[in-house]
DNA sequence: AAAAAAC
């Protein structure tokens, strides 16, 4: 109630300038690499090879599906370390979920996701699907049931059950019908729901013979890239590489993760002729056209990942440029996203093809796995204290956490570092090498907590991750939707927190009301909120994690003490790992059906 | 609506 009288003044009033020195003490010096760790993504780095899968791929996916990060009250963070793992190896029973913050007991709905209707009901209804547009193909129930309908490799299906793809999800069953039919596609699917295999397999079943062995029967196929997946950021493009290398099994298919280093190595035209697959974020692309390093001529399917991020203004100019260099006559295009507003829509349908449209579920809705809170937190400097509780309780672990600038990022991390948690960070501002390595080490279960920016927002599946906390209220629904959907995938379930501030007010209705709609409580007071109208949103980029003046740690340098220090967490967290009490330990690799989980988005 | 990300 108290929250009520605040937000309906509108918000506070922060002073910026006032926290700049703090600011530059924290600039720049955030330095997440560890000797330590042995990041082993040149394998990734270096797309000509149609190698093998990366060793720490699967280390940290497809944690338990039951079971939540709560246990005993007060231990500390690393005796909840300790206590997690165990957790997870005989948790069955869901333990008590309902964490300090949450609102009320009220038991969560659990109509919202898929499989809801019964075993007996049409793939459709049982997933939800809705499709628009002319003569959709009907669509598969089993994975098997593609090579009665297509011609499929069989090489395809055996890596999927050897990779443990069992039952296609909802966007599975639709949408690899209407791509192995070579039609145009937009495909709305919560996150967590396997769309990366849902354009990869489609992918793979049509180029069938790699272009390194073709022979005089398939040389019809022209020379040259046939498949072109875009991705909004090098992390997830690594992400679908890694999934793709999953199908690519057995068979010379090069597929080339874009880089500045693969770049170099396309130089000659004889071997850019043999490849068969480029992932790539836009920019990168677009230089190399500009280059003449790369030509898209030959490119018969085109994938637009996390589709409404691709074709916002910032990269809309690039997008363009790519499809104009896609000349092929026979060029199917397909846009795959969680979230897809109208007006991007429009935008994307005016580049497909007769295209048609695949629902899963609602259209912008959270996925239904994941256990939403919104905790009040009062002011900015009440943020930090409220975390530091959380870790010091029963903290859903590993934790992703999102801030609103690389600045934050940078300083929470230090401000967590100090605290002496196992804490990562990952910000556009960091080095292609620091960021490679955070990845690397979150999936290898060295992290718990990971501090980044909205770079991290969409598509990037650590299995294991526990929970989200918007530490910074997202700026908008779809980033909602988005950021809390790095966990809770596969229908494991997830905790998503969220932080607001009287700050916030003008946009807590729209998520208070995607947190409703999920079947969370939520007071009512939120959902009866003004809508966001002209109210003016407080600048989070320059503010200091922390308040000088409210006492506490606030900002310090960097000193070797604290290099020290780090060093010796990742020792620590590594004779965890060691011990098996850590995500990324084997242990960890099945879910509590002993089933695998799908790929993702 | 706005920062972050893309090189």
């Amino acid at each position: 109630m108290e929250a009520f009288h605040l937000l309906s003044r509108g918000g506070a009033k922060f002073n910026k300038k006032r926290f700049s020195k703090d600011l530059q003490l924290f600039h720049s010096k955030s330095s997440s690499s560890s000797s330590d760790s042995k990041a082993s993504t040149e394998k990734t780095l270096d797309g000509l090879k149609t190698g093998e899968l990366p060793v720490e791929l699967d280390f940290f996916k497809y944690a338990p599906a039951s079971g939540s990060g709560s246990g005993g009250a007060g231990a500390g963070l690393k005796a909840k370390s300790e206590a997690i793992a165990k957790e997870q190896d005989d948790q069955r029973e869901v333990a008590d979920r309902s964490a300090p913050s949450s609102p009320t007991g009220k038991k969560r709905k659990r109509d919202a996701g898929e499989d809801s209707a019964p075993a007996s009901a049409p793939v459709t209804l049982r997933h939800k699907i809705a499709t628009t547009g002319s003569n959709v193909p009907p669509p598969i129930e089993r994975f098997s049931d593609l090579s009665d309908r297509y011609r499929i490799p069989p090489l395809l299906l055996k890596n999927l059950s050897e990779h443990g793809y069992t039952t296609p999800t909802g966007i599975q069953t639709q949408g690899i019908p209407i791509l192995l039919e070579s039609r145009d596609l937009a495909a709305i699917s919560p996150t967590g729901t396997g769309k990366t295999l849902s354009y990869l397999f489609p992918i793979f079943a049509h180029l069938s013979v790699p272009s390194s062995s073709r022979t005089a029967e398939s040389a019809s196929t022209g020379a040259g890239v046939r498949a072109l997946i875009l991705s909004p950021t090098r992390e997830l493009a690594g992400q679908i590489y890694n999934e793709s290398l999953k199908l690519a099994q057995g068979r010379k298919w090069r597929i080339v993760l874009y880089s500045k280093a693969t770049g170099a190595t396309l130089a000659q035209k004889e071997v850019r002729d043999k490849i068969d697959i480029i992932i790539s974020t836009p920019l990168r692309l677009v230089s190399a056209l500009k280059q003449g390093t790369i030509e898209l001529k030959n490119v018969r399917q085109m994938v637009f990942d996390e589709a409404d991020r691709l074709l916002e203004q910032g990269f809309l100019p690039q997008i363009e440029e790519i499809i104009g260099a896609c000349t092929h006559p026979n060029l199917r295009k397909a846009v795959f996203s969680a979230t897809l507003p109208a007006g991007v829509e429009s935008i994307a349908k005016s580049f497909l093809f007769d295209p048609i449209r695949v629902v899963v579920g609602l259209k912008d809705a959270a996925a239904a796995s994941i256990k939403q809170s919104l905790v009040y937190v009062g002011s900015e400097s009440g943020k930090l204290s409220t975390l530091r509780q959380l870790l010091a309780s029963s903290p859903p672990l590993p934790l992703l956490v999102f801030v609103q600038s690389r600045e934050r990022a940078a300083e929470l991390h230090q401000e967590l570092l100090y605290d002496g948690v196992a804490v990562d960070v990952l910000h556009a501002e960091m080095t292609a090498k620091q960021r490679e390595e955070s990845v690397s080490r979150m999936r290898q279960g060295l992290t718990w907590v990971m501090v980044c920016t909205e770079v991290m927002a969409r598509g990037m599946d650590f299995g294991g991750l526990r929970g989200v906390l918007n530490y910074d209220f997202p700026q908008s629904v779809q980033s909602y939707i988005h950021r809390i959907g790095r966990t809770g995938r596969a229908g494991r379930e997830g905790d998503a927190i969220t932080y607001f501030t009287d700050a916030d007010a003008p946009y807590l209705k729209s998520i208070a009301n995607v947190v409703h709609s999920s079947g969370w409580p939520v007071p009512s007071w939120m959902l009866a909120l003004p809508k966001p109208s002209k109210i003016k949103r407080r600048v989070l980029k320059k503010m200091p994690v922390e308040r000088k003046d409210i006492g506490v740690v606030a900002g310090r340098g960097i000193g070797k003490g604290d290099a020290v220090r780090r060093r010796d967490m990742v020792r620590a967290s590594k004779r965890r790992k060691a011990s098996g009490d850590v995500p990324g330990d084997g242990e960890r690799g099945k879910d509590a059906k002993g089933r695998r989980s799908e790929g993702e988005e």
